[in-house]
DNA sequence: AGCACGCCGACT
DNA sequence: GTCGGCGTGCTC
């Protein structure tokens, strides 16, 4: 005990900070709360937020100047950061979000870091490239092909590299090489031009003519635009009510103004279609972001956005934490989409940091959809957020007729999932020639394998979780978990007791096939789940098939919920609609109102009318109630009303703890040694309440056992500040993890 | 996060 | 005797 004092005493003299030495603060793109100390060169000189490389261990790291501030630091150990790295460097309003995003989700402000540089390949040094240009040749004496390469060469006046000159003659790059070896055309190197931007002008491709209700809402979000303040505003309007028209509005002022646009979408919605639709609007490409890239797209793009070259970008939530110079403007489409919510690494909500971003570069943002989540209704109604709606739809098409079947008093035979109104509605756009389409959430064919004579389940040998069993129509069946992709092979008798008295139990979309052709040996089928969909290419297929007309049910997983508009599907049947309503975790309701309203609103989307029939056993729920009414500010109210009642979110705050390792016994330890030092307020009504620790309802995934506790506090209190405070009394040994997830969507 | 240092088991 | 396992601790 005593040498230790000393020890620490001798360890602890100040260190002298030479005068003439400059120092500076360089946060690293690695899992570290603080930046670390570097002399500057003499003759170098670095503002804050220039991108640096500095030496680190026995490698090299990029970094970004953080401050000027010099710590207390043994001199001996501070190294010389090499050079400064030539790219713009990272705004004031960009490092205060990065600040601002460890702090709120509790996370390293270096990981944070990390997801705005990204790409390393973006700051290395840029390599001169090989181009060429025309040398002597005699046009007269080529071939085609080569006469093609010349006039690429003599249109641009500029050196060009063989993969270009190739593309833009068409042909193919061995023409261009021969061209070389016969000295027709001379090597040039490519001068990279530091700040080139391109030529841009926003076109007003406006074919589309917006109505009264449309146009007033899209002034309101130009003059937002112009005004350039921060501002957050829901764009609220049902499908069909030409949103992303409106909100296109405001993205051609921004670009006008010279800023620039960042789209944020959930990474499913990203598609070349849509591409394309912003290309009609203005006239360009826009920049794309999402985890699809290929490091070189990554790394052209990253340069292109740091630079302000890039002026529309359209990605995933990821997008935001990149460094743009210019921002102007930044939409979130689809808001409402838990696929906004980050879940590994850094966790967070990409809409939630979008309106912090919006907030810190003093911008406005615009959150856009259908059914809005009960976060931004909530923070509509303490006017927090302004509101525009668009309630109607446009043109000609209306909401479906909507009924239940209340399946407590159905009495189905076993192996059935149909009820006896679900066939009549079936049968009667079949005698119609029209589309139906039937919904059921669980992919495979059966939920569950189970052995009638030993009692045995097929379990995932690393997650708890049953096997899904997949019954493809050709080859052979497989177990499948949903959870960690680990597949095996069905087997014919029970592993366990060698009986052939295997039963799938439960249905899946496949299982449901099998009695839709049972039942109708003449309808053409056609199925659209992730597992039969296939690649690109074959879903384009299905997709066609359906549009001409080639099918009469189709039969879909939560997929078909997304993006597709089928003109001739008039009925939409719900095969189980209490499904999302299982673990009944906080947003359980609000998830399900919002994924059932959007699937029958698939049916009669054009001139014909559409039905939509539910199957449940809980017909007086409020999401039965609310669905059958059409009534969506009622759901939003009672829903409001149950979570103000029993204090959750958006009432107050909440936080989870994920403590994970690789065997139960010291997971749970940590969890109870974590408990131990919760951070609780006891008596009557308390600011701070710590629950669990609880076994998640997933115990065992991927091979990790997992336990969660959770933090509620009420909306004043600083739950981070807590957490932090809470986590740094105790040791994390090695090989365990505690995860924070502030505002957690996923309770498994 | 990487990476080296360090201390224990099965092998040429 | 050595190669290599991954636990622990450090990186300005």
């Amino acid at each position: 005990m005593f040498y230790h004092a000393l020890a620490s005493i001798s360890n602890n003299y100040q260190y002298i900070v030479s005068m003439e030495k400059k120092y500076v603060q360089i946060l690293l793109p690695k899992p570290f709360e603080v930046p670390f100390q570097y002399e500057v060169p003499e003759n170098v000189t670095v503002e804050l937020g220039d991108v640096v490389e500095v030496p680190f261990g026995r490698k090299y790291s990029f970094g970004v100047v953080w401050s000027f501030e010099a710590q207390n630091i043994d001199p001996a150990k501070v190294k010389k950061m090499v050079r400064r790295v030539d790219t713009p460097a990272f705004t004031s309003a960009f490092r205060k979000f990065i600040a601002w995003v460890s702090n709120y989700n509790v996370a390293p402000l270096g990981s944070v870091l990390n997801m705005a540089i990204s790409v390393n390949a973006a700051l290395e040094l840029i390599k001169l490239k090989t181009g060429y240009v025309l040398g002597d040749v005699d046009v007269k004496q080529l071939t085609a092909k080569r006469k093609l390469v010349v006039e690429v060469l003599r249109g641009v006046n500029q050196p060009l590299t063989v993969q270009d000159i190739a593309m833009r003659a068409s042909v193919s790059d061995a023409v261009v090489r021969a061209m070389i070896g016969k000295d027709m055309l001379q090597e040039q190197e490519i001068d990279f031009v530091e700040g080139f931007v391109p030529e841009f002008s926003v076109q007003d491709n406006t074919a589309f003519v917006l109505s009264d209700e449309q146009k007033e809402a899209a002034d309101v979000l130009i003059s937002k635009v112009t005004d350039a303040k921060n501002s957050t505003t829901l764009l609220d309007g049902v499908t069909g009510s030409g949103k992303t028209e409106v909100y296109f509005e405001a993205i051609a002022q921004a670009l006008t103004d010279g800023k620039q646009v960042l789209i944020l979408l959930p990474e499913i919605t990203l598609t070349t279609q849509l591409m394309a639709r912003f290309y009609d609007r203005f006239g360009f490409m826009p920049t794309n972001w999402h985890s699809g890239l290929t490091p070189a797209q990554r790394r052209e793009g990253w340069r292109e956005i740091a630079r302000g070259e890039a002026r529309l970008i359209v990605g995933a939530r990821s997008a935001l934490m990149l460094p743009y110079p210019e921002l102007g403007l930044i939409v979130v489409d689809e808001e409402h989409e838990a696929a906004f919510k980050q879940e590994d690494g850094v966790v967070y909500h990409g809409r939630d940091m979008a309106v912090a971003r919006g907030f810190m570069e003093n911008i406005p943002v615009i959150l856009a959809s259908a059914s809005p989540s009960l976060e931004t209704v909530f923070n509509v109604q303490n006017g927090k957020y302004d509101c525009l709606q668009l309630p109607n739809r446009f043109g000609v098409a209306t909401l479906p007729d909507t009924s239940v079947v209340d399946m407590r008093l159905e009495k189905l035979g076993a192996r059935h999932w149909l009820s006896a109104r679900m066939k009549e509605e079936l049968t009667l756009n079949l005698d119609n020639k029209h589309q139906s389409l039937l919904y059921l959430n669980r992919r495979g064919y059966a939920p569950l394998t189970l052995c009638r004579t030993c009692g045995h389940r097929f379990q995932c040998p690393t997650c708890t979780a049953w096997l899904v069993l997949h019954k493809p129509p050709y080859g052979h069946g497989y177990l499948q978990c949903h959870h960690c992709g680990h597949r095996e092979s069905a087997p014919k008798t029970c592993p366990k007791c060698d009986s052939d008295t295997l039963a799938p139990c439960g249905p899946g979309v496949e299982r449901l096939q099998e009695e839709v052709a049972e039942a109708f040996p003449h309808a053409r089928i056609a199925m659209m789940t992730s597992d039969t969909i296939g690649n690109l290419e074959r879903a384009q297929k299905t997709v066609s098939a359906i549009e001409n007309g080639e099918v009469d049910i189709i039969i879909g997983t939560q997929m078909i919920a997304k993006g597709y508009n089928f003109p001739k599907l008039t009925f939409v049947g719900v095969v189980d609609a209490d499904l999302g309503l299982e673990g009944g975790d906080l947003r359980a309701a609000e998830r399900t109102y919002q994924l059932l309203h959007q699937v029958a609103g698939r049916a009669g989307r054009y001139e014909l009318k559409g039905r939509a029939l539910f199957q449940t056993y809980m017909p007086d729920s409020i999401v039965m109630q609310a669905l059958l009414e059409h009534d969506r500010d009622q759901f939003n109210e009672k829903e409001l009303q149950r979570r103000a009642y029993s204090s959750v979110p958006p009432y107050s705050r909440m936080a989870a703890l994920i403590i994970s390792g690789k065997t139960e016994k010291e997971v749970y330890a940590l969890a109870k040694q974590l408990a131990a030092c919760a951070p609780m307020d006891r008596g009557a009504n308390p600011k701070i309440r710590v629950l669990g620790p609880a076994p998640a309802p997933m115990l065992l995934l991927r091979n990790n056992y997992r336990y969660r506790m959770l933090i509620m506090a009420k909306r004043e209190v600083n739950i981070q500040a807590a957490i932090r405070d809470w986590i740094s009394h105790v040791k994390v040994p090695s090989g365990m993890k505690v995860k924070v997830d502030v505002d957690p969507y996923s309770f498994m």
